[in-house]
DNA sequence: ATGGTCGGCAACCGA
């Protein structure tokens, strides 16, 4: 079972790419997120061609996540229980037995903003909600922009970086309290390199082709999953692209 | 070097 996360940068900016994406590489579930477009107006016509069935949760302008799956997609759930839901940042389903939660996390603005407060409440809502939804013991799949670089590695300037929402010690620390409930970094497990990143700021002049980026987009599962997890690797290939998004895949491969 | 680029949509917005 091969399941991807990429963050789109609007789905209809992006369709072609993701057509082309889903065609070649063949997952058996895409997550997307950042689809930036409300339910009405979500381009489904154009998958109506394809052997994907898929959910979305949508918004105008902002965030909106979505799930492809080539098989049956049961117990859809959007956002959280209590208020303020964010319907359009976590979605969740079950996929041939496995519990599938997408996750487009706040970006937090910045570290004295409260915007970053609800950044760091949002973890612990979320810890709440797995908490509540899933046992550590079952499978769980958790993936997503979580707008957190975890560790060191993940960053292309760990020094000058602190200051930064997506490398902040109180979000990184957000992060670990949620991964503690029972989930494995699929990607650290599989590779311990550093550089390698999943985004690249547009607003930074070649920081792709400096390689001046982050690993903010995750794929993690719970231990009995991890253990049957065979590989986990992002492709950079898809920036080569025309109008690529500033995120880009991360795959990980399943023996189920 | 207080810069720079997207996408959506008319917000000196959010990322």
């Amino acid at each position: 079972m091969k399941i991807a996360s990429f963050n789109v940068n609007s789905i209809r900016a992006r369709m072609n790419i993701v057509l082309e994406w889903l065609d070649k590489n063949q997952p058996d579930i895409l997550c997307v997120q950042e689809t930036k477009v409300q339910n009405d107006d979500f381009p489904i016509g154009a998958f109506d061609g394809t052997e994907y069935r898929w959910i979305f949760k949508g918004q105008k302008s902002y965030n909106g996540v979505a799930i492809f799956s080539r098989n049956e997609i049961t117990k859809v759930k959007c956002g959280f229980d209590d208020e303020p839901k964010d319907e359009a940042r976590l979605i969740k389903a079950e996929i041939n037995g496995v519990n599938i939660v997408n996750t487009y996390i706040p970006q937090g603005y910045s570290a004295e903003s409260e915007k970053f407060e609800y950044k760091l409440e949002w973890f612990g809502r979320l810890l709440k909600f797995f908490e509540e939804n899933f046992q550590p013991g079952e499978p769980v799949i958790w993936v997503g922009d979580l707008n957190v670089a975890p560790e060191k590695i993940d960053v292309y300037d760990p020094a000058n970086l602190s200051g930064h929402v997506c490398f902040h010690p109180q979000v990184r620390k957000a992060l670990e309290n949620v991964v503690r409930w029972g989930f494995v970094d699929v990607f650290r497990m599989h590779c311990h390199k550093s550089g390698e990143y999943t985004f690249w700021d547009y607003r930074r002049k070649d920081s792709f082709e400096r390689n001046i980026g982050w690993r903010l987009d995750h794929i993690l599962a719970t231990e009995s999953m991890a253990e049957k997890c065979t590989n986990c690797y992002i492709d950079k290939k898809i920036r080569l692209k025309e109008r690529p998004s500033d995120h880009v895949p991360v795959i990980a491969e399943f023996d189920l």
